[in-house]
RNA sequence: GGGCUUGUAGCUCAGUUGGUCAGAGCGCUGUGUUCACAUCGCAGAGGUCCCUGGUUCGAUCCCAGGCAAGCCCACCA
């Protein structure tokens, strides 16, 4: 053995030694327990981040540590198509080139992102691989594999016969320049300084930033506990406005801010989330003036056509002509909502779009926690679930991407020639228009062939199906939010509903995941378990801490404080960077990169390595002057054994004990602590400097070997390239690795 | 505005039912190269456990209030 440890070489003969074996491929009938955990799926185009190196660390810990103690243990590998963020990355791509996604038909453009995606898959794939994550390679699953976009379509064919699915109107927020809407999580709110008008509308005042959507008011409204305006509550109010003659009733909703501006608001429902609020409980029209093109519609009288900003300023201009303005604040400074990548103005627009009702879904996965059928741990994030479930309220999930998996309808083009098509023509022009109207000039073919998008009415008549239904049909382009493929991902990765995997493994054992998408993924993983099985999918959720930069903040490319693992695993290994973020995250708090710990534990394997070289040397010695061999412990006559000796053995079963203690409690920091303390402390800074002027050598070195290999068995989850690398060069132990070899402490009983 | 979390040695943090609980790693100071390891050993310095009250025989740990920091959700038109 070379005098110091390399960690390098270690990585690289462990993981030769896994390989050859097939150590990892889970058996669906071995009559062992099964522990089951899914690796949530990282972005299949993107690269491994400080966030997926602690996940992984974790949750091969309570792979590894299972196994060892007798379970049938599969952890199931995979990537996720990540819908918007990659189809976002491809775009960027294309602009290099000066394309656009504008310049393909649907199709087209989708095969290229899969191109796309294959060709970038293999990074992430070999990531997973270099940590030494102990995955069943033979059950990886890609989020659009075949089998798995099947179980999506079935559930959401499922869900339409059992009446959960409907079309409806729905405030979303559409970037003009990407085309698409974005979800909730996607926005971040910019100050910025934006005149804040003071609009006469007849007797009353309202202030607003956008003079324009008043196009779209279809009621004024007031704190029903404002005394100014008591009075015209429930009336009618006329008066002159831009298009001439207007009638607006006032309303009372305690939304209304009495301190704000005049205390009056406007309500626009068609462009503003509350407005459309203020709208549903007051049954208010939804007047449309704003287009997904980004001009005003129709509805917009006289300002049709324009952009949104020209209409304001021409608003603004007539009604300065009308003498309607009364004021102007030039100073006041507001939120307005960007994408929080492009930082890209985001309008809001009603649209149909797909929902989920989820009052049926949500109630049992709220019970599902509380009655303790699923444990989340630590504790405290408990209540964050419990709040988001109890407050859920029902879920758009279609998307205007082409990316993901198409929600599965068509919609008869004569049934509805409403439908508004953007296709590319034969002559490669994008054209736009009713399907009804545009038949006249091209065939439905043509249409088909070059298709962009699609915009069916709330109204329109579909119908549902993997395959299409027959000529004269349309695809609805609209694909399904991420987060309802994933959301099926238990089920996906398991072969729902018939395969020997879904019998033997579900419900899985633990779920492994960040805090951050409790609500967005491990909600809708527990409502489609429960759903589709009965069963949520999962006993125990752990959320591990989020790592912040070194600095204390949040990492992010803006603030340059990213930190690659690629370096530490360079500089100090896979194993020394598991072990310190594993003993970081102490309890499922966020914490700083601990850079010196990872240091420590560089050193640390270190040091086990040395432990093993000074036993092996001082055996061989002893052998090789006396002749005879060091015997096994269980070999070893017991009453040769000296007081430094049983205290030792002592300390290693209240280790043994005090580990799986903590591993069951989920508390990893605390296991790892005590092996690392153990073994640097008690054995190599105590046991051994005793071996060394010891009479009885053969005892010593007996004592020693036993004590030393059972807490490299107890590291080996958290360190497993050292700790199997170390093991390889420990002669006459057993044959097989110590991945699979017995875990020191209890054994757990087989399956009936 | 609603919620969660944190405030312990120079730094990053442990401290699991209130009584050797004042700790670890790193850093720092001094020191050591005889047969595992300088990625090491030995010795050492250091803290009003945020503040103020309360409960208790006793509080870093429980309660109330305050101060400070981070994050999540909602987003005053």
């Amino acid at each position: 053995m070379d005098k110091t440890f390399e960690h390098k070489t270690a990585q690289e003969k462990a993981r030769e030694i896994w390989e050859k074996g097939g150590f990892f491929k889970a058996h669906a009938n071995s009559g062992k327990e099964p522990f089951t955990i899914l690796l949530p799926p990282p972005n299949a185009s993107g690269k491994m981040h400080t966030g997926n190196v602690l996940m992984i660390a974790l949750e091969d810990l309570l792979i590894r540590w299972k196994r060892m103690q007798g379970y049938e243990a599969l952890w199931v590998p995979g990537t996720d198509h990540a819908g918007f963020e990659t189809q976002t990355t491809f775009e960027r791509e294309l602009k290099k080139e000066g394309k656009s996604r504008f310049d393909f038909d649907r199709n087209t453009l989708y095969s290229q992102i899969v191109d796309f995606v294959q060709q970038n898959k293999h990074q992430i794939e070999n990531q997973i691989k270099e940590m030494g994550a102990s995955v069943d390679w033979s059950r990886y699953t890609f989020t659009l594999d075949e089998h798995a976009v099947n179980v999506v379509l079935d559930t959401f064919e499922k869900m339409v016969k059992d009446g959960l699915i409907y079309r409806s109107d729905y405030v979303v927020n559409y970037s003009f320049k990407w085309g698409t809407t974005f979800s909730d999580a996607e926005i971040v709110y910019k100050e910025q300084k934006s005149p804040l008008y003071y609009i006469r509308y007849g007797p009353l005042t309202v202030a607003t930033v956008r003079p324009e959507s008043k196009l779209g008011d279809t009621a004024l409204a007031v704190n029903p506990n404002d005394d100014r305006y008591k009075e015209y509550v429930g009336k009618d109010i006329e008066f002159e406005d831009v298009l001439g003659p207007n009638k607006l009733k006032v309303i009372a909703d305690p939304y209304v801010d009495i301190e704000f501006g005049t205390g009056v608001l406007k309500v626009t429902p068609a462009h503003d989330k509350n407005d459309y609020e203020i709208g549903l409980r007051h049954g208010l029209e939804i007047r449309n003036v704003v287009g997904i093109n980004g001009r005003m519609t129709e509805n917009a009288g006289k300002y049709a056509g324009m952009k949104v900003l020209e209409a304001r300023k021409k608003v603004i201009e007539d009604l300065n002509g009308m003498g309607l303005i009364e004021k102007v604040d030039e100073d006041y400074e507001n939120l307005v909502p960007v994408d929080y990548r492009s930082g890209d103005y985001i309008e809001q627009l009603v649209m149909p779009n797909w929902f989920v009702k989820v009052e049926p879904l949500r109630k049992p996965a709220l019970d599902a926690v509380l009655e303790k059928k699923v444990n989340i741990y630590p504790k405290w994030r408990e209540i964050t679930y419990l709040r988001w479930m109890e407050n859920m309220r029902d879920w758009p999930i279609s998307r205007q991407i082409v990316w993901g998996i198409r929600i599965p309808a068509w919609y008869s083009v004569e049934e509805n020639p409403d439908i508004t098509v953007t296709f590319l023509n034969g002559k490669g022009a994008i054209t736009s228009g009713k399907v009804g109207e545009l038949l006249g000039s091209y065939t439905l073919k043509e249409i088909e062939d070059g298709l962009q998008s699609l915009v069916a009415p709330k109204k329109a008549v579909y119908v549902i199906g993997k395959e299409k239904p027959g000529d004269g049909f349309l695809p609805e382009t609209d694909t399904f939010d991420t987060w309802f493929s994933s959301g099926q991902w238990p089920l996906v990765t398991l072969k729902y509903p018939d395969s020997e995997d879904f019998k033997y493994f579900y419900p899985t054992s633990v779920l492994e995941t960040g805090w951050e998408i409790v609500t967005r993924w491990v909600s809708r993983m527990i409502m489609f378990g429960i759903y589709l099985t009965g069963q949520p999918p999962f006993k125990d959720v752990y959320l591990h801490g989020h790592i912040r930069a070194i600095d204390g903040r949040k990492m992010s490319k803006s603030l340059g404080n990213v930190i690659n693992p690629d370096d530490y695993i360079e500089k100090y290994g896979v194993d020394a960077l598991r072990m310190g973020l594993i003993n970081g995250t102490a309890n499922g708090k966020d914490f700083n990169f601990p850079h010196d710990k990872i240091l420590g534990y560089r050193n640390f394997a270190n040091k086990i390595w040395n432990m093993a070289r000074f036993m092996l040397i001082m055996t061989e010695s002893y052998e090789e002057e006396t002749g005879e061999k060091v015997p096994f412990f269980g070999d070893l006559d017991q009453e040769l054994l000296q007081a430094e000796d049983l205290e030792i053995m002592e300390k290693l079963n209240g280790l043994i004990g005090e580990v799986d203690k903590n591993l069951e409690k989920y508390r990893f920091a605390d296991a790892g602590d005590a092996i690392y303390h153990f073994m640097w402390d008690e054995l190599a800074s105590g046991y051994i400097e005793k071996v060394k002027g010891r009479e009885d050598k053969v005892v010593a070195l007996c004592v020693l070997r036993h004590t030393y290999v059972t807490s490299l068995k107890l590291l080996h989850p958290f360190m497993p390239f050292a700790t199997e690398h170390i093991w390889s060069h420990l002669p006459g132990l057993s044959n097989e690795p110590l991945a699979i070899s017995k875990w020191p402490g209890d054994q757990v009983k087989p399956k009936k």
